[in-house]
DNA sequence: CATGAATGAGACTTCATTCAT
DNA sequence: AATGAATGAAGTCTCATTCAT
């Protein structure tokens, strides 16, 4: 016999639901306007509540911005930690579908704004950017630079400077969102992310395939 | 004979000088605090005149932001152009010479501030994203394809399409910029430019070569 | 014989309770904030209530300041009047007594903060103050009037004007209340309250004695 | 032959006039709300400026509080140090007047309301009472006692402890202040002040003639 | 009885822009 | 040409009070 899960009245579960509610149109707004700019009467109304219900629930607007980048980012890279962990095969592929996720999970969605907006914004708010260096950056450095690690030794990469070689890898990426969210929503020059994609990925595999290996 | 241009008293040189010394102010602030966070007041402060002087050279924070870029990026790009016009060698070598100069004059000076800060802000400043989009990035990547476009003519580079290509050769260099001026300063993970440069073009070159040239 | 009053179910007398819990706490922390600045918020979770649970028992704030007052001031006069009806001696001894007696139980506790509070906040506070000033400033100075006027009669104090020296004479005892509660917690000078108690009332009654009285 | 002093263009007087338009708005409001229910929206309409302007003058609210105690309050106690140190006659007299004094420069005006407010609200401001501390009280406190120990030192006093005694003499004083702007307006038991006063001297002067020096 | 989520008016403070001098 | 005083809209955050559950 089932017993049905208790279905909480509905006030309640509109409590545990608002949190949530809350940071989806915190992210909406931040992406849109960034950090300093988004007002958070504007993410309140997004919301369907009042700018005073925003201070039940988020100490301040950077408690704000940081809930959002814990929910959304800081998840996404720990499924990614697992799938480097597990990975059997070359380490070019390795570093293909490692890419290529980020950019389909992250940079192909409005998560890229958050990128965008640390990237413009972090000289501005001092505590925001030791944050976000700490829970992503480096986290996601590291991530990357295992791959290289990996690659060298198992001879499939040429031998590098794995720290650099990481900050290059990722910077197409980055810029890529980075363009996304700029110059690209002004509809100006198309840029079709997949091919850059393609493009960079297979450029910066060919690039780093020990010497001899390189194919067509 | 040539009469020599009657040189202006001291006062009128100086008021000649004014635009320059406010556009010189007007860099220094725009490029550590950004466009949004600029205060006329620390520009007039910094070029120690009053806030209201702003308001007789530019008609408003707008217009002289438009004049710092047209000071000091516009003019750089021409100078570029002609030095592609002008090369006759390998197009990998003149691709290397291209990007490390515009590392060079832009990129580890004041002025990759302004890059930074219009991937930054672009989004809330429409005419500005506008003006910076015609003036300097079509125009910049136009530089770019154009070499491109020379070493797959000259089988230099295998076949590619170089609109994209060019989206991923800049980004690198673009990233670097925005790293050094965002994270960098908050005195994270520190990263050599030289190398990552080094890094990148070494990388980019070797997997623009045709099939069949790659080298160590 | 008596019978008890039933004794009432644990539940419901805390029900009972309840009032005076929330009474103890809204006197700390009208003590210790003001009127103004005491947020009922802090009082519920002084209390281990919710907000809300406040406005079951008291209708809005200043009724709750009310009853606080009621609760502990006003029954602390009728026991000093009951005190006057039955003291049977020198007049300078039953000043004194009762003065000293407004300090021990009430000066030299939380509840002088109450007293404070009403002479920082009456101005902004209309009803307050007309509500403080019936039930206990003038309840308060006709017990001291009366002590005054018995002292002439008897010719144990110089004849004056009881109204006046009323006013002269609480002075120092509501100064040092307000003292203790404004500057003193800043641990800036610190003060004896007994010394000053003593110092204040020995040259009080030597004021008062009848010409020639004076003693050492 | 005279020559009138240059009239300064009206734009630059107004300029020098302002802060002290705006000091007086301040403490008038000040007086009226206290600190903390001052609204600067008011003090600004009441100098007849904008909101804005007022933050050209004073960094913030607690430096415009600060700038009407220095003005209006600070001045006056160098005034009175002055007249102690040239007095030459009874320490009685002295005391005396250097307490009406007090009182009618500072307790009959406006100005006691400043008292009155630091009074209530220093427990809220601790920088406020920090400041007022040392810029007021103790510098106070200082000039009162240095009359005590004159007068004992010419025994015209009887001996006793002086820093108790200048707090229990300036009690009164600041009581009627507190009085004054607290309950008083509220039009609440009339008082006269000079009746108050004379009453409050006469018995402390008697209170501290040496044994055997009462008179009627 | 009790809860605590929600509201919304209102406070301080900032800054691009104007304009009388 | 230059000043700098003045403005006022806008943004973050607070808190007494209400009300659905």
């Amino acid at each position: 016999m089932q017993v049905p899960p208790e279905p909480k009245p509905r006030w309640e579960r509109r409590k545990d639901a608002r949190p949530q509610e809350l940071l989806a149109a915190a992210l909406g707004q931040f992406v849109e306007r960034g950090f300093a700019a988004t007002r958070l009467e504007d993410v309140a109304r997004r919301a369907g509540v009042s700018k005073g219900t925003l201070y039940l629930y988020f100490e301040n607007k950077e408690e704000l911005f940081k809930a959002v980048v814990r929910e959304h980012i800081v998840n996404a890279i720990g499924a990614a930690e697992q799938t480097v962990a597990e990975f059997d095969g070359h380490s070019g592929e390795l570093l293909r579908a490692i890419l290529m996720r980020w950019w389909d999970q992250i940079g192909a969605t409005e998560l890229a704004g958050i990128t965008k907006l640390m990237m413009a914004e972090a000289n501005n708010f001092p505590d925001l950017a030791q944050f976000y260096n700490v829970e992503v950056i480096e986290r996601g450095n590291r991530l990357i630079s295992s791959v290289l690690v990996r690659g060298i030794a198992r001879a499939e990469f040429r031998p590098h400077d794995t720290e650099v070689m990481t900050a290059v890898l990722t910077a197409p990426v980055l810029m890529l969102m980075m363009w996304t969210h700029s110059f690209l929503p002004c509809d100006m020059s198309a840029l079709d992310p997949q091919a850059y994609m393609e493009a960079f990925i297979g450029m910066a595999l060919n690039g780093l395939l020990p010497p001899g290996a390189n194919v067509a």
